[in-house]
DNA sequence: ATTAACTTTCAAAATATTTTGAAAATTCGG
DNA sequence: CCGAATTTTCAAAATATTTTGAAAGTTAAT
């Protein structure tokens, strides 16, 4: 396979991929595109290779950086604004784990905390599952927070060595 | 927070955290319907609490079986279907990855193992960076992967309880 | 075999999300 | 400060996804 061709593919699943994992393809596929690229790009570049509008691209581009993945970088001598993304695919990993943890998971937990305080008698089966159900969802969720920031800080070699180890 | 305000909040925002997930809000809802109902529910019963349609309702029980997160239940003397859910949370998460895992995970990895192929001559900087991208990506997918199907063979207390006593 | 209860299907409608592109805003060299 | 280059905004359009509901299909009791 050529080098534009597999280009093409890891582009197209990634933003296929992203798409079930709630990001919009155009941010994913920016982001593969970035990810793949040697040097700093412009949005130029990427609206052309993607074919998307100036909008979207800008768009896209502002929420990566939102995000961390992806950095301005001035070019000396250089009017325009070029990109790149962090290559690093750990801290890439690190980086989308503690945003969604900030974004989705914590907010979670905050709600089964306060919904844990349900009103009523646990004899009632109603109450029971209810308050069993949320009380074990925010158990799970717990430890797996608590997961979640020791990969945060951690380096890969370190944390997934580990794991892989303890999994033998 | 009386009962049904305290349900109808823990169904609304496990709705909304699905849609963050790639899954349809009915889809999240139902299944979070069936999670804090103590006794199996027709489909009649989630059409009327979740105010939604019977096609809809049936689209997603039905993708829920698919997804072993929910079972067909019949009642003696019955003539109606029934419907629960599996509540062991940690059951249902493995499901859910099991199911990710096989559908998401494994097809990526197959693809970047041909990309990694792609031909050129490594010493051009952009097939270096491609490869080295793919590669990368590769190889923490498969130490992933490892660690989910870890997990999924996993009982929470060994699998959670090690990996806290890992990261003290 | 009939029929009423129940389940499934799926084209069309509704809704939600993404994308476009032209206009406005901003930036920077001269 | 001017004006060209560049970036940002956002209402409207396009697209994608979800939902509806009526009709078709299935089931099981009699």
């Amino acid at each position: 396979m050529k080098l534009t061709e597999a280009k093409q593919q890891f582009i197209s699943s990634w933003g296929a991929f992203g798409t079930h994992w709630g990001i919009n393809r155009s941010m994913a596929q920016i982001h593969a595109l970035l990810l793949i690229s040697s040097d700093p790009i412009t949005q130029e570049d990427i609206m052309e290779e993607l074919d998307i509008s100036r909008g979207n691209t800008n768009m896209n581009i502002r929420e990566l950086i939102n995000w961390r993945l992806v950095e301005r970088v001035l070019l000396p001598g250089e009017r325009k604004e070029y990109f790149t993304a962090e290559k690093d695919i750990w801290k890439v990993i690190r980086q989308i784990v503690k945003e969604r943890k900030k974004r989705e998971l914590e907010p979670m937990l905050h709600l089964l905390d306060k919904l844990e305080e349900v009103e009523g008698d646990r004899r009632d089966k109603n109450v029971k599952t209810f308050v069993d159900t949320v009380s074990s969802i925010k158990n799970l969720g717990r430890k797996a927070d608590k997961t979640l920031d020791a990969m945060i800080n951690a380096e890969e070699n370190w944390f997934l060595g580990t794991l892989m180890k303890m999994l033998k």
